[in-house]
This record gives structure tokens, sequence and C-alpha cells, in this order.
DNA sequence: CGGACTAACTGGTTATACCAGTTATGCTGG
DNA sequence: CCAGCATAACTGGTATAACCAGTTAGTCCG
């Protein structure tokens, strides 16, 4: 239903400024009741893709223009099925650039303990042998990262990021998968630990960047099922 | 209605893990009907600030783990009559850190004829001398960067922060003030059409991470009355 | 004491009616 | 013929009332 709508809107289906049918009519049309609609187009006027006005109707937002980075994960979702690199490459720029920040700050300003504790999660990913393992050591880490960088915005940009990453396999296999990246872990750990913010971001770049080459992207063959998303199952209507 | 349950969560009125009144109870409790209790909490699951069950209870998370990045816009509402030092600081060093990696790859990776539309409005911006036409020029320079930098993550989160700026007078003079600045632009503007990213980054850097140090805020002296929120006005239900 | 049934919750959906804005129609007076 | 205004036919917004569908907690019976 919310789906439905939303994806003619991300697929470029309606054109901005183009009037989404009326309330009744969707309901009449979707065989579904009218304040089901009510609730979807609520939904598409948070994520920014509508604007409703009362007495007129729903326009059709430029969501590129309009969209928050919540979006994301909505676009994930409808590439799921085919490798879209334009936006792996999005997702993962984007995770080293806070990443990288966040870390420099993290080594500047966060108390010893934040500091220690990030630094034990560094060493703790290093260790991670299976894919599994490396997406939970890596998300924990960054998390603690950024919660030592005391910058909310980056705290909630990078929830955004895991969830999309969490949608998408091969996304996590292309930003999770092992590497032979102990010393950077070490590095950053050290970094960490002795508050130096300069060693810190290099050891953070040195981890991040690379996954930005597609050239290093693993080969696809066993990528894990699928990792629930936690809130919504992506058909269920409401969830 | 929608924004009073929001507040009482961000406030930390709910704690994370307790369950939500019943929807009826709610809409008996605030006078309204239960649909506008139903469309409301809708708002607040899609924001990920609650997990609704059928037939369990709804309950609160912790949305400093589970929001995404579009929550900066209600928490800088929600504290738009008092500067928050600590937010203020967050959406500035995002926007530079977005800002700085976006310049440098539109100056690498876009055709010529974007990064010729991006030089040019940093000189518009440059030209500019009050704060609105300031704040309009940024945010169109910002925009074409971003846009030339082909990242659909950058470009949403970019509106992101847009939206929360504009809803939050102080940060706006805080960014977009005139500042003597001039030659940074040209450097922007000449880094652009040269495609030379290293040269690129370190203008951007040089205009974006002033604003960082809260000394160099300008005096809240006269400040524009307020931008309008464009999608949604903070009171009203539907926005 | 244990297990199954049941009653009393929870959210999810439907139908229907009406209120409140906007807009297009079309009539009327110039 | 055209300008201007009343109105009718839309649009979204809200309200009642009833019921479906899960979950949970109680209670009763074996």
């Amino acid at each position: 239903m919310h789906t439905h709508l939303r994806d003619a809107i991300l697929s470029g289906e309606f054109v901005p400024g183009d009037a989404v049918p009326s309330e009744r009519e969707l309901s009449e049309r979707l065989a579904v009741n009218r304040h089901a609609v009510r609730e979807a187009i609520k939904r598409l006027q948070q994520a920014r893709l509508v604007a409703v006005s009362h007495g007129g109707p729903t326009r059709v937002l430029d969501w590129r223009t309009t969209g928050g980075l919540d979006l994301i994960v909505d676009l994930v979702r409808d590439h799921s099925e085919r490798i879209d690199a334009g936006l792996m490459a999005a997702i993962t720029e984007m995770r080293a650039c806070i990443g990288i920040d966040a870390a420099r700050r993290c080594a500047e300003r966060a108390p010893g303990q934040m500091r220690g504790d990030a630094a034990r999660r560094a060493e703790a990913a290093a260790a991670a042998t299976d894919l599994g393992a490396r997406t939970v050591a890596n998300t924990e880490l960054w998390t603690a990262v950024v919660a030592g960088a005391d910058n909310l915005a980056y705290r909630l940009a990078l929830n955004t990021l895991v969830e999309a990453v969490a949608t998408y396999p091969e996304l996590d296999s292309g930003l999770n998968a092992p590497r032979d990246d102990g010393a950077d872990y070490a590095a950053l750990a050290a970094g960490l630990r002795r508050g130096d913010g300069g060693a810190t971001a290099r050891a953070a770049e040195r981890l991040l960047e690379p996954a930005r080459t597609p050239a290093q992207l693993p080969p696809l063959a066993e990528v894990v099922p699928a990792l629930d998303t936690s809130l919504d199952a992506p058909g269920a209507g409401s969830g």
C-alpha cells in the first residue's frame, strides 16, 4: 500500500509536480479503506515525497531536492534485487567521510573511558573472523566512535547508514567482509587511547577508504541470506 | 498532537522500553479521534521513535540508537527557543564534513558543465552581502557542489541539514553570516574549474571550518524573524 | 499444580458521515 | 463580450461506531 505509492514516486513513475490521485480514488482503486490511504500518504509526507494541502491536490515533490537522508533506506530496499553501484558507493563514501571525522574528534575530545571503550571494540573487530561477526563488531565500533565524537548528527546519520546496510546484503559484504586490516584496527585503537586525533583519523581512513574502490569488493558468491530489518518488514504495510 | 507525543519522547519524558498509552486511551485523554492518534503514531514509528506491535503495547525506542538523521530537524525545532550549542556544533560539523568531501569529489569527477555551474554559484555567494542573500546563495552553491559529487547520500543529508538550518535562525546566522571570505570562494571556484580536487577541498575547508568555532559566531542582535518551514508548520497537525 | 480455555486487553481495518478548505463552473450584471 | 461573484463539485481533515486480529493474563477445570 504505502510501499506501492512510494515506489511509484521513487522510480519516477510520478513526475514532480504531478497530482497524486485523490484519497477517495486511491482507496477505491486499491480496494482499501480511505484511512489506510491517508496513513500511507502521511508517511510519504513525512519523508517529504509529497506535499499535501488542505482542499487542493496532493502533489509529488522532487525527492532529490526535498528528501532527507532516511530516504536512502527506502532507495536501497527498492534496489535490493540488483546491485546499484552508485548507491553502494554513495553509502560507502558517506560512512567513510563521517567515520574518519568522528574518529578524529573522538580521539580529541572524548573522555578516557569512552576512548578506551572504542579502542577495545576496534580490537574486537580486528579479531572477528566471519562476515556476520565483522558486521556486528564494526557496527559496535563505529557506534562507539561516533558516540565519543559527541556529535548527534553523526550518530543519527550513522544509524541511518547502518539501517540501509542491514537491508542490503551485498553492501554489507562490501563494507564488512574480513580483510587483512588488523594493523589498521590496532593503529585506530592506539590512536584513540593516546588521544591522537591525527593518527586516529589516518587509521580510520585506511580502514574505511579501501571499501570505496569497487575492485576491492569481495566476490558476492556466498552472501548471507538477508538480515532482518528489525522494525519493519519490507512488504508489511505498517511495521 | 503528533508534536506532543514526539516531544515527550525526545525530551526523555518517556524512557526507552516504556509502553505508550493505548491508542484508545490517548484519543480519549487528548480529546481527539483515534485515527488522529494512529496517524501520529505512524509518524513516530517511521521516525523510529516507537516500535508498535499488533496485539501488544507500543513501546518507546531509544532514539539515539535507532533514530535517523531526519530526527535532527525535530530536535532543532524543539530547541528553537534557546541556543543549544552542542546541536549547533553537530550540524555545523556535519555540513563541513560533507561539504569538504563533496567539493573534492565534485572537482574530481563532475563534468565540466556542472563544475562551471558550481563555480559560478561560488562567485555569486561571495558577492552576496546580507544574511538572507548569503543563505540562499550558499544553499545553492553547496547543492550544486553535492550534485556534482554524484553522491545521493551526501545530497539527501545536505537536504536534511538545510531543512534543520531553516528552522533555526541562530544556526542560519552562524553558518551564513557574511564574512571576509571572498578569496576562499574564489579559490573554490578556481579549483572547481580546474578540476583540482585537493585545492577545492582546501578552499571548502577554509569556507566551512571557521563556522565551527563558536567564538566566530556573529552577534545575534538582528536576526531574521523566522524562515518558514516550507512543508510543515511546527504546530500544524498535517503539514 | 498444570494446562487449556476464555475474557479483556492491544493494535488493524472498515464503513459512513460530515467539516473545511480550494477550485472550476457558470450565471449575472455591466 | 467580458468582469466579477455566487455556487457546486471537488480536495483533504475529522468524527463515530463497529468489528477483525493478535497478545496477554486470568481463571477454571482436570
